[in-house]
DNA sequence: TTGTAAGCGTTATCAG
DNA sequence: CTGATAACGCTTACAA
């Protein structure tokens, strides 16, 4: 049917490894050779099968890329910095979502949801410190976000910690005192929220504000809507607030809209800020402050990370840990211009690779 | 290395076929024999090799979804909507930004950029009715958009010209008179910014309103910064306006903010509405009216006709049309509830598939 | 600089 | 119900 390299090495009046060798742009070979085998491919219209390739090389040139969902906007962001990165690499990148669901989760580690790809890039919601044993895995693995530490796999991630205490410090110096937190997850010890939660706690404390449990709002999923809702449920609780952090953006610009319905002024009553900085931030009204915590250098690390993986041949790397410098992206929400200045992790020098112990993947 | 067929097979006592036919749920096997052949596998963890079966088999399941880019919330949206229909389907989406240029657009028709997929559904923004013939493909083909109508494959598009005029006589019905838009491409016969205007000027003429240049923004691209940027520039100049319409949401959102800044209140002295309803519209505030081109719909439908023809076997089908419903979605920022009715194509049967005349491909 | 031949790990054919 | 055996289209030693 399709036409082969058999056939173009027959037009061409070569053998089928000469054709591969024009194909593959192996160097040794006469021009004129060259030529004529090339003449052979446009006659015919030979495209190289990638399938049989695959299966000789032991490669495919696909990685994938397992996200909760891409309408989320911190997520479609991070895909298409993913896909610009591989893609500047010469690979291509297949999609997962995993809807945060623990089966799906699950399955993309088992592999039985990675066909055929090189290598995965994994941004879990779902699986947490509990199922570490799922992520010893017999093919290259990066992981993202702040579910899991420890895992025997390179890991890039966010100083979520330092951002969230450097964004409360911030809103502190700018006079508020009430400042509340919308997107928290009771009880819970690890992922996003907590983290962030913590910065918050560490912030309040260095800047000698109490912490007020009536100030935390839970909001289990970070959407607009959940924003909207725990904002609304404190406002209507007639919480006295004049400042809110909102773990994410997708969450302050639902928080916007409450205290708008609520007539609040922002940034007159009350300063908002996100985290993430998503496009959409800068066209709210008013425009959001966020934190910017590296996305493109995160997507760009993650695929390094795991294309050097990918072709290692000898040498177990031990296992690395990158965690780019954010940044607080004053906007309009702030009534400020922010600082401008990364968000460094305290006592270390950030925005650098820490290696981690090796550990023996199975 | 890995453990094949072979390894199981001689584990298992029985024939790599065998094997083969537990693997692919083959159903006449001894029941005994089955799982003696599981039991080898859970034991030497035996996975197939992906690449050796697509070469055999001549298909991989993946299909290719090419894109201006995900950080766009619509591409985003509709890349969710694809990848879950697929996933439905049992295949997996592979995702090509082309960031609407023209070289990477022909590259993705070239076949170049589409590794070992079994097909494309393709959303062209640079490419347009002079390409045609690019459009001639030899594998299966989905067409999204309003780019180029005619092309020798399936297409599932949306009726742009009767919402637009839907909404301009809806914007009317209000009592709005000077009803701008915003996203205009000047001397532009096609695409979405095209039809959508053209609607826009039957609506005002079936309304009995004048069409006045100085109420067309124009804006190339279709950002927020381009939105809000052409908006500012018509309330610089001075031009009176009661009501916008907005070609996209992006660009209405960007609208919003510049109407914001120049103390506008919306909808009380401009009604805003934009088009795509994506899922920032309901957040913003005002909560954004919009045109929901029935997205699901489209997704869902272009895999659909697309796994339909990588499977047609033999007959050659008429490439079909397809155009869902679409409906406008009343939100506070025209102040109203909308009329919710579907937009329906005037004069004909709207939301069904109209099937074009075949046209043999290559 | 080019050709020969041996797989890569499956599935398909066709007996048995 | 199961087993040989031949492809699938390509890369890669190894020769020439």
């Amino acid at each position: 049917m399709a036409v082969t390299m058999h056939d173009v090495a027959q037009r061409a009046g070569v053998s089928i490894k000469t054709v591969s060798n024009v194909v593959n742009g192996y160097p040794y070979i006469r021009a004129q050779t060259r030529e004529r085998v090339e003449a052979a491919i446009d006659d015919l219209g030979y495209r190289v099968n990638m399938s049989a390739r695959n299966l000789r090389t032991r490669r495919t040139g696909l990685i994938t890329l397992a996200v909760p969902e891409l309408s989320l906007p911190y997520f479609a962001e991070l895909a298409d910095a993913v896909i610009s990165a591989a893609d500047a690499a010469g690979w291509t990148v297949l999609i997962e979502q995993t809807s945060a669901s623990r089966e799906r989760e699950t399955e993309v580690l088992s592999g039985r949801r990675r066909h055929l790809t090189d290598g995965l890039i994994f941004s879990p919601l779902a699986l947490g410190p509990d199922d570490l044993g799922l992520f010893t895995v017999d093919f290259p693995l990066v992981l993202l976000g702040e579910r899991v530490f420890g895992a025997p796999a390179d890991h890039v991630t966010m100083n979520n910690v330092e951002a969230a205490k450097a964004v409360t410090l911030h809103l502190a110096s700018l006079g508020r005192r009430r400042i509340a937190v919308i997107g928290a997850h009771e009880g819970e010890q690890v992922g996003s929220a907590a983290l962030r939660t913590a910065g918050y706690r560490e912030g309040l404390a260095e800047a000698g504000l109490p912490y007020d449990p009536e100030l935390v709002g839970e909001a289990g999923l970070w959407h607009r809507s959940t924003g909207a809702e725990a904002m609304s449920r404190m406002l209507d609780d007639g919480v006295e607030i004049d400042a809110v952090f909102a773990l994410n953006d997708a969450l302050a610009l639902g928080a916007l809209h409450a205290l708008h319905a609520h007539r609040m002024d922002v940034p007159g009553d009350v300063a908002l800020i996100g985290f993430d900085d998503v496009d959409d931030a800068k066209y709210s009204v008013p425009a959001l402050s966020s934190v910017d915590p590296g996305r493109d250098q995160i997507a760009h690390t993650a695929v390094e990370l795991l294309l050097e993986r990918i072709g290692a041949t000898d040498d177990p790397a031990p296992f690395r840990k990158v965690v780019p410098d954010s940044r607080i992206v004053g906007r309009e929400s702030t009534g400020d211009v922010g600082t401008g200045e990364p968000c460094r992790v305290v006592g270390t020098q950030a925005g650098g690779t820490e290696v981690v112990p090796v550990r023996t993947a199975v």
